[in-house]
DNA sequence: CGCCTTTGACCTGCGC
DNA sequence: GCGCAGGTCAAAGGCG
């Protein structure tokens, strides 16, 4: 099913669960406009810019190319966003399962789409490794919203009786996450599991929210000193298998090609240790590509009074250095070899896997193990 | 040594 | 104005 879910909407309130029910109730699809963009055609000038419109918080998964939307969405019936209940959105009942194989079976197309024709064009995104996640998640938002009304701008009004902050665009993506029984260890308050995204992040702080037993992690862009972006991390109430990560504010600077000035960021104190890195695929300069975030699923969009930024997250910074996309066109290949080689290769390694649930999900979603399943342990 | 997480305090938006 | 709840700050400590 739609993992991930997209969703705009126009404030924020209290917690996920209200914006997941907000994007339940169906106030408004993004019809075509937004999200299920009529195909674009070949013209990748067309069609990028389509997705520099897109690009939302610059968020890797939030360039996408629309080309691709409509063959997911093509797979409508995905998920059952016509409920109104989270749990639905979240975790569609077993007979939407169809959407999961659709989804997977998709895959394979994306594979072979993700490298767009215009490839030049690709490298001057900041992001072009990316891509293809990109492409995943729109294709997700597509397929909820073909299915249920999973990408959707919610005006104001959605929760009523809820406290909504001042507007900010925010991008609300769901996925899978490792139940936290299971794998959380436990921890109430530490026990976040998070896949981390090819961004670095810095935890700044964790709040319990009113109305769901699990805290809510608050995450802010490390790459960058002035970067804005943020995000969220939350587990749903209802769908304890589920991570809501909210995304506010973009990125003001291209796609680290490396960590390196991250030294200490992404501690590779990473949960699972085995099966999941193959050491063949591991860059060492993208040490973490391989944790590539994006899996199908449910992504909601959130935005609110403007979810428009002045920056192009992919124009590249003036003292950028000339090869920089050389670089990110190196990446470009590597992450795509990567994601596709653990999404469609797991089968093997994913029964190493010790949850049953985590081969569960796998099966339910090709991308899952790409995930790299950070326990939040401290 | 630098960056990260943790955590309580503080700040701010919002409803009453 | 008050209280609640979410969001952020910043000190303290940990890790590689
Ligand atoms: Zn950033």
């Amino acid at each position: 099913m739609c993992d991930y879910y997209f969703q705009r909407m126009d404030e924020d309130h209290g917690d996920l669960a209200d914006v997941v029910r907000a994007g339940g109730r169906s106030t408004g699809l993004l019809s075509n406009a937004d999200v299920v963009k009529p195909l674009l055609g070949d013209d990748p000038a067309s069609w990028q810019q389509q997705q520099q419109l897109n690009r939302d918080f610059g968020d890797p998964f939030t360039y996408v190319s629309d080309p691709l939307l409509n063959p997911f969405a093509a797979y409508a019936g995905i998920g059952g966003g016509d409920g109104r209940d989270q749990q639905q959105l979240l975790a569609p009942p077993p007979e939407k399962a169809s959407c999961i194989i659709g989804g997977t079976s998709l895959l394979p197309q994306l594979h072979t789409i993700s490298p767009p024709p215009s490839s030049s064009r690709l490298l001057m995104r900041p992001t072009p490794a990316v891509a293809s996640g990109e492409m995943m998640m729109k294709v997700a938002a597509s397929a909820a919203a073909a299915c249920s009304g999973g990408v959707q701008i919610s005006p104001h009004g959605a929760s009523p009786g809820i406290k909504r902050r001042k507007s900010q665009v925010k991008k609300v993506v769901c996925i899978p996450a490792a139940p936290a029984a299971v794998t959380g260890s436990n921890r109430p308050s530490a026990g976040e599991v998070v896949p981390s995204d090819l961004w670095a992040w810095r935890k700044y702080g964790q709040k319990p929210i009113k109305g769901s037993p699990y805290p809510r992690g608050y995450y802010r862009c490390s790459s960058s000193k002035g970067c804005s972006a943020r995000k969220q991390v939350e587990r749903s109430r209802t769908e304890p298998n589920m991570l809501v990560i909210t995304y506010t504010s973009e990125h003001n600077h291209p796609w680290p090609t490396q960590r390196n000035a991250l030294a200490g960021s992404i501690r590779s104190h990473l949960s699972k240790p085995s099966s999941q890195r193959p050491p063949s695929t591991a860059g060492p300069t993208i040490p973490d590509i391989e944790q590539w975030p994006m899996s199908p699923g449910l992504v909601k969009e959130e935005a609110t009074d403007d979810d428009q930024f002045d920056y192009k997250p992919m124009v590249p910074d003036p003292d950028q250095p000339d090869d920089f996309f050389s670089d990110l066109a190196e990446l470009e290949s590597d992450p795509m070899n990567l994601i596709f080689s653990k999404g469609f290769g797991e089968d093997d390694k994913q029964k190493e896997e010790e949850e049953e649930v985590m081969a569960a999900k796998a099966m339910a979603d090709p991308l899952f193990d790409m995930f790299d399943w950070d326990t939040g342990s401290s």
